[in-house]
DNA sequence: ACCCATTCCTA
DNA sequence: GTAGGAATGGGTA
């Protein structure tokens, strides 16, 4: 899990704060095989292979790494140390050792001997000894370093080299990128680097099959080496441990001298070289040009190339004319000198935020103003393109500087940070650029690391983790009809706000990720599903969805001449014409003029006249059926029918939602402008909108939605044995529920016991008491209070999930989804009952509807997988509604690719229970259900 | 022009 | 009884 932390920004200030001064050149090792290992399983390395497949994530990632570590460490010398291949003398000390991994994966092998004549062309001294492992050459050299007073730095992610730690030798971790000294060890381990073996034989290793005392973890070694100084003093002093522990540490007694003998790292391993010769040579820089270009590291190979040519443009520049130095070191690019200058420094960079500049917030009206960029701290561009207020300077040319830009913003290889980079995903498409490289989105980091945060916008942001406050668009832009587009702004102002931006969002990346990387459930969230949807959602925004508008505008038509009878009617019945949509208008007819009975009040103490009321009223009165039906035609209307037509883009004819990935708390999607995912679908008349959802030509439409998957998740969660077997052996779930709570066979279940087994089920997924599901049946509420202690009697252990998730949650203050997505609930301690109580049944809610979210998010990875793997333009997944995808799919191939979408939405995870996704082909999104 | 309350659409 | 977005009227600035 860790090296993110290689790409940490933290990384390099806290080194620099650290770095000793001693005359001699520090020896900077490097633990290469650890590094190889670690980089191989970082999501976002992963993805990186030459265009013939070879595939170079672990060589990018320690290449960086070094990097990275010799501009830290500007005199170090830095060794790298790989292990070699084959046994070494811990096997023949104990044959068992290492024996449980895994072969390396054939793509980790193969990127070993590339990295190594990198390395080797680098000039950098590179150590492989066979018969020992890295580590014993690492405690080799350090050990000879601070016999000649060298300082050492030891450059890993292994917990175990903290016993080579002494005052001449420190460790780097790659975690979390701090120095660790004696005094460091004393403060992460709390014992002393000396008896960092005794505590590695205490514990032993399962991943290396190193033998220890069984049930011993880091608390209990530290416990008795504290107690007892060191391991020999701890095993003289075995008979007085009590209980089982100290029963297993009798037991372990005899092999505790093998373990500490394993866990040793030598400090003689015979070297051909001396630490004091080997010193790096020179670069073979052909060779290296030629790697660079085998592997396609094309960051690389520009740094090696450009390096030169960078110093010469700065000096150039300079000379020419000098820079205006403005305070915050902002500076607005006009010229194709300093853009040249800052192209090269952005192809070199390890990472850079940046930030478009638009006409519009809508992301499919947007026209490019400009762009602003940031490497380091402080430091920020703004390259002006397309303002055009009077007396705007010259700019240079969009199409020129795109061109120009497309290479970087394409490269895979060049980390991208930004704030809401699908919305600059997205702008920069319909220029032709395709975005690579998105690591890290200020604000999704925000919202993984607390989604709980209703605002995860840069402004706030700033405030909150920065202790700034951001020039507001508003400030230069103005407000309401009068408010400038970017465009009109001038430039010395645009370029300010710009350039802090790309600024600020690069110093958010560095106050924000640090504390994510410290949280492995939600780091995972971030890396393994969020990040990776973020091209997804913008690939389907871009796509967008077809639509009759004809159809709608039929519909609109119909409904309203049906509208306008209604208000006759109800005008006449009211005796006085009123606005039907006003519900203060008509709680004064019905209640006041009519004196028809207040059946509930709103939360601000009004007679409410929300649609249940009304229902309860048409029963004895004629009026609340005519505005039922009023309102309910009319929210079609207006919501639907005449408004998405209205969403139409002339640039596509199609629609084009947003999906928002850092509103809900749970961890869904939502979707805006317009929300397509509340298109009705329950009443006769609502449901004819999801005609007008159709496929193109040759095309149908495809639903897949998985059946149940809440309660799915809840008999995983809760491993209750009736409801996992309900769902096991494949039974309609409120069937089996409705036979167990009424005590009757299967086929004798009514159609009425299932309707209330089902209420009870859902009711469940939402923390429901008792009196909501009496009001739910319209049945009394002790008769719902036996219903529900009947469930909890037939599927106990869903009672103890619940009742386990309260205390967590209390305990805790946040609950977890299965994937390790985090939901804080303030309220949960609550002097307030009632928002203690609504914080209750969110925490009940959450890890249900949480996991959903992230099942379906990584059933959207894996088809989109899929569907770019096989590259077929007739396959493409159009919306997401929670539970469901929809595809348009070309009719000739329509019934396979379907099968094979279901079985991998099917196969996105792997719970107690089956996972069942079922589909509908059609015309449009009706018949598709 | 903006905010709030109410209502109703979805999973 | 969970999680959302959006339209409306009606008050306020």
């Amino acid at each position: 899990m860790p090296l993110y932390g290689m790409l940490s920004p933290l990384f390099v200030y806290r080194a620099k704060k650290t770095m000793n001064n001693s005359s001699l050149s520090p020896l900077i090792l490097v633990d290469g095989s650890s590094y190889l290992f670690r980089a191989f399983h970082v999501p976002y390395l992963q993805a990186l292979s030459t265009a013939d497949g070879q595939p170079t994530g672990a060589i990018t990632g320690v290449l960086n790494m070094i990097r990275s570590l010799k501009k830290d460490y500007p005199n170090g010398n830095v060794v790298v140390v790989f292990d070699a291949k084959g046994k070494t003398f811990r096997n023949d000390l104990y044959p068992e050792y290492k024996a449980n991994r895994p072969p390396m994966p054939d793509e980790l092998r193969s990127q070993i001997a590339p990295l190594h004549q990198i390395i080797e062309a680098m000039g950098l001294p590179l150590l492989v000894i066979e018969g020992v492992e890295a580590d014993d050459v690492i405690g080799t050299l350090s050990d000879q370093a601070a016999k000649l007073g060298i300082e050492t730095v030891i450059s890993t992610g292994d917990k175990d080299m903290a016993q080579l730690v002494n005052e001449h030798v420190r460790l780097i971790n790659t975690m979390t990128n701090v120095e660790m000294d004696v005094a460091g060890v004393v403060e992460k381990f709390g014992i002393r680097p000396d008896q960092i073996i005794d505590y590695l034989a205490l514990m032993g290793d399962k991943v290396d099959n190193i033998p220890g005392v069984e049930k011993c973890g880091p608390k209990t070694a530290v416990k008795w080496l504290l107690e007892h100084e060191n391991l020999d003093n701890v095993i003289k002093n075995a008979d007085k441990v009590k209980g089982k522990i100290g029963e297993n540490l009798r037991n372990a007694l005899e092999q505790l001298p093998l373990s500490y003998e394993l866990a040793t790292i030598k400090l003689d391993v015979e070297l051909a070289k001396s630490v004091e010769e080997l010193a790096p040579v020179a670069p073979d820089v052909e060779k290296l040009t030629e790697l660079y270009k085998t592997y396609e590291l094309r960051r690389l190979l520009a740094e090696l190339t450009a390096g030169s040519e960078l110093q010469s443009a700065d000096t150039e520049t300079k000379a020419a004319a000098p820079v205006e130095v403005i305070e915050s070191q902002y500076q607005n690019i006009l010229t194709k000198a300093d853009f040249n200058e800052w192209l090269g420094a952005l192809k070199a960079a390890q990472y850079f935020a940046f930030d478009t500049e638009t006409t519009s917030i809508n992301y499919m009206a947007a026209e490019l103003v400009g762009l602003s960029f940031s490497i380091e701290v402080g430091k920020a561009a703004y390259v002006p393109l397309t303002h055009n207020y009077v007396g705007a300077p010259e700019q240079l040319d969009r199409d020129w500087v795109l061109e120009q830009l497309k290479p970087i913003l394409e490269a895979k290889d060049i980390i991208k940070v930004g704030q809401n980079l699908k919305y600059d995903a997205n702008v920069l498409a319909h220029y032709g650029i395709t975005l690579n490289g998105i690591a890290f989105d200020t604000m999704i980091e925000s919202y993984c690391l607390n989604s709980v945060a209703t605002r995860h916008n840069m402004d706030a942001l700033a405030e909150k983790y920065l202790d700034y406050k951001t020039v507001h668009f508003e400030d230069i832009a103005g407000k309401g009809a009068k408010q400038l587009t970017f465009n009109q702004i001038d430039i010395e102002k645009a370029g300010h706000y710009a350039a802090e931006d790309a600024d600020i969002t690069l110093r958010l990346h560095q106050a924000i990720f640090p504390q994510l990387e410290q949280l492995k459930g939600q780091l995972s969230v971030f890396h393994d599903i969020e990040m990776p949807l973020l091209p997804v959602l913008a690939k389907m925004e871009q796509h967008g969805v077809l639509i009759d508008a004809d159809l709608l505008a039929e519909q609109s038509q119909a409904i309203g001449t049906r509208l306008q009878e209604l208000e006759v009617e109800a005008h006449n019945i009211a005796g006085k014409s009123f606005n039907l949509s006003s519900t203060k208008q008509l709680q004064e007819i019905l209640f006041d003029e009519l004196k028809i009975p207040v059946i509930k009040k709103t939360p601000k103490g009004a007679p409410s006249t929300a649609e249940e009321v009304l229902q309860e009223l048409a029963l004895d009165y004629p009026l609340p059926k005519i505005i039922l039906q009023h309102r309910s035609l009319s929210k079609l209307k207006s919501t639907y029918t005449d408004k998405l037509p209205l969403m139409v883009s002339s640039k596509t004819g199609r629609v084009h939602t947003s999906y928002n990935q850092t509103v809900a708390a749970t961890g869904r999607l939502s979707s805006t402008d317009p929300n397509l995912q509340n298109i009705p679908i329950r009443s006769e008349e609502g449901r004819k909108i999801r005609n007008a959802f159709i496929a193109p030509e040759n095309h149908k439409i495809v639903a897949i939605d998985y059946s149940q998957i809440e309660l799915r998740i809840m008999a995983h969660l809760s491993d209750d044995p009736g409801l996992v077997k309900a769902f096991s052996e494949g039974r309609d779930v409120h069937q089996a529920t409705a036979a167990e709570i009424f005590g009757v066979e299967l086929e004798q279940v009514t159609a009425d016991q299932r309707r209330s087994a089902k209420a009870i089920n859902f009711g469940l997924i939402y923390g429901m008491s008792a009196f909501g599901l009496s009001k739910q049946l319209g049945i009394a509420r002790n008769q719902a209070q036996a219903y529900m202690d009947k469930y909890f009697e037939r599927y106990p252990g869903v009672l103890t999930y619940m009742e386990e998730t309260r205390q967590d949650a209390t305990e805790h203050g946040f609950v977890e989804t299965l994937f390790g997505r985090r939901l804080y609930l303030p309220d949960i301690k609550s002097k307030n009952a009632m928002r203690r109580k609504g914080a209750e049944r969110a925490a009940i809610n959450a890890p249900m509807q949480g996991t959903a979210a992230d099942i379906i998010k990584k059933a959207m990875l894996a088809v989109d997988q899929w569907i770019v793997e096989n590259n077929d333009p007739r396959v493409c997944m159009t919306m997401q509604v929670h539970d469901e995808l929809i595809f348009e799919i070309h009719q000739d191939i329509v019934e396979q690719t379907t099968q094979q979408l279901v079985n991998i939405m099917n196969d996105a995870v792997e719970l107690k229970v089956p996972l069942i996704a079922e589909a509908g082909i059609g015309e449009n999104w009706e018949q598709a259900h």
